[in-house]
DNA sequence: CGAACACTTGACAGCCCTCAACGTGAGTGG
DNA sequence: CCACTCACGTTGAGGGCTGTCAAGTGTTCG
């Protein structure tokens, strides 16, 4: 099944207009998050918000960027969540990750031309665009943010790394669920009920299992008491056990 | 099992001490590559080559870096082969890796302050060492560096993330053996026969699966007359039905 | 020569995939 | 409003891939 078209919606700066705006919900990303705590001056940071294309709003399924596009830029997620997902030459899929409000995409395509895979909304997303040779030409100026780009893809070259082990089904959905759990709790929201964005069976490809185990295992959390779900809300009942299944996955 | 300690050899210009032969043997070098690639000017490389320490040798065992170790470097295999290897809490080890001459080990640490894997000499190494902090000063001067930088880590995010794919172990085995095999071609080295430097017991870990199963892959390739192995010495017989199986995980 | 290690081979079991059936809910059109 | 479709999710039965356990061979090395 061939993807819809690539969304490319008209740039939306109306909503963000306000500098103090600007400044405030980018307090939360990614890049803003080091730029400050590296101490970064004003002027510094006016430079990044200057090249920053806000773009938006995209909906459930949208495509935000196609697997084989020329690769230009990188992106922050505003608001809502994305999904990554390569398909190889026989057709399978194979999703790379789920990312929140504050992390990037785009980052696996800074070694070639062409973006390695494609980011789909899970729901109503909103990006910060960043084109990436201007980023990395501002780099060159502000270490804080070259920093900030090495810490980012050392991120992603050891979150890859993290499922690449021999762990079983309950390990891997162990670890998926309190890594959601932290990743919102960093972002203010309850770390114990939240709501998954995609569906099981993306859940099940990103965990490298058929929907069919994926809601086994669910299944013998709920028995064990782990959890509750119903349907795409989840809440975390029994923390230690999940933690003590993924610790071998999180906590290297 | 704890590692051995980590071998902490004295440095080791004398073999080196001659320009012209620093300046060959980085023509190999991931780094130089791009440099020489993007017309870097003789002061620039020159820059790069003040800053390389030469270490090593390392003999088969020796632990170059150790997990939990603070991050200070990142190395460019000389001469030799490297595995980095992970080790959980529970004491299940998963090699990350192995990494041949011109390639370089260390960039998952650029995230944190210590290496999140250990990196062991397969046979005698050779390194050349970058101190990290300086490296990235220096790339703030140099864009084609940056440039490297960024594109290295890229291709390490894509390459954690080739297996971490749903493929079974004759998929796997097989992307290994022709990647090696490319490997070792864009080396100068020859493409169909070669010599693995690792144990059985690594590949198989490395492609997470046990001994006993890459052994009896390994028999059922024999079987089909499409490779000849004689303990570490492989001879790619027929290389289409193992370019054909490696295809998804390795031709995105 | 004995020990340790690497590797192979076979028997067996278990985890997980495959296939199938079923239930639910949302969206659609009659 | 209701039947219909379709995606999503659950549950069960059966089988296959691969892990586990065990034994054996060959090699290296002290």
């Amino acid at each position: 099944m061939p993807l819809p078209p690539t969304v490319f919606p008209e740039l939306n700066h109306s909503v963000f207009s306000n500098d103090g705006d600007a400044l405030q919900f980018c307090t939360t990303c990614a890049f803003s998050n080091a730029c400050l705590a590296e101490g970064m001056d004003k002027t510094s940071l006016m430079a990044l918000h200057v090249m920053v294309e806000h773009i938006g709003p995209f909906h459930e399924g949208d495509v935000i960027f196609r697997q084989g596009d020329p690769f230009h830029a990188i992106a922050a997620v505003r608001a809502g969540s994305v999904k990554t997902l390569q398909v190889d030459r026989t057709g399978r899929a194979q999703i790379q990750g789920f990312h929140l409000p504050g992390e990037v995409i785009g980052l696996s395509a800074v070694e070639g031309e062409r973006y390695p895979c494609s980011a789909i909304a899970l729901d109503t997303v909103m990006l910060c665009r960043f084109s990436f040779p201007q980023i990395a030409t501002l780099a060159m100026r502000l270490p804080g943010l070259q920093a900030q780009l090495f810490r980012l893809m050392g991120r992603d070259i050891q979150l890859a790394s993290q499922l690449r082990g021999d762990y079983d089904a309950a390990e891997r959905l162990a670890a998926f669920l309190v890594a959601y759990s932290r990743r919102l709790q960093a972002r203010g929201f309850s770390p114990s009920r939240f709501q998954l964005t995609m569906t099981r069976l993306d859940v099940a490809n990103y965990l490298r299992m058929t929907g069919e185990t994926l809601s086994r295992t669910f299944r013998r959390f709920q028995q064990s008491g782990w959890i509750a779900a119903a349907g795409r809300d989840v809440e975390i009942v029994q923390r230690e056990p999940l933690e003590a299944l993924a610790l071998p996955i999180l906590d290297t």
